[in-house]
DNA sequence: ATGGTAAATGCAAATAATTTGCAATTGCTA
DNA sequence: TAGCAATTGCAAATTATTTGCATTTACCAT
């Protein structure tokens, strides 16, 4: 199930392995133009299907992906749109909520709100 | 800002007071025929904006709401489709991801797995 | 190198969820 | 009961995403 890693893929990881926070399929498309969206769209799912980025759901209309470093979970600033980074062990996460019988896979934490230090 | 409470949304508000779990606006409109879906969407909308209900991002296309009794997360079975609730303290998860300099505004949690008890 | 084949891409069009414009209806409030 | 604003329905627009299909590309065996 190895991808095959063509210029174009290659060029689209590139934008997301270097982008610092998280892109939608559009932010992509803007940043390499000559790539049609369609491809961009097929190629963010085969990424995501091979793990190697990840997708996820703030809540805004468009879904964002973004590289897949280190898994951790989000907090937007609902004033600036900022995304920060926060990480959090599985098993506590679940230990706090009280999560049994359930096979865990993946847990998406989102915070919203706003961030008080930054300017905006 | 207090909201008119017509028939209709009555209706709506019976509907997602009573069922227990998530629905999208086609689930209401399928309860509810008689009311137009574009009426649904906006008074969705609108108890979302008076805090009635809660609007939740599951990951899947489209959106889903709750009626608001208490904060809670979601446990989603990708096998089953079925939700699971689970309630934590804001402040723990807070401090568990190490939040600072942010004012939170709503935190929603999203378990993806399989539910290991419950038959399929 | 070269031809064959499967995968990758682009374009146009389809689909799905949601939103908007506008006219008709409803339900207060004076 | 008339008047006015809010609510609703219908049609059409919008937005994000997906699908079908023809073309191009890349690689493998000869």
């Amino acid at each position: 199930m190895t991808i095959k890693l063509t210029t174009k893929r290659n060029k689209m990881l590139e934008v997301l392995k270097k982008h610092h926070g998280t892109l939608s399929a559009a932010d992509i498309h803007s940043k390499l133009p000559e790539i049609d969206l369609v491809t961009i769209y097929r190629n963010l799912d085969l990424f995501v299907k091979e793990k190697m980025i990840k997708k996820i759901h703030l809540g805004t209309e468009e879904a964002q992906y973004e590289y897949q470093s280190e898994p951790h979970h989000h907090a937007v600033c609902t004033d600036c749109n900022r995304v920060l980074h926060f990480t959090a062990p599985d098993e506590k996460i679940k230990k706090l909520l009280g999560i049994e019988d359930f096979e865990v896979g993946e847990i998406e934490v989102t915070v919203r709100g706003i961030c008080t230090k930054a300017k905006h």
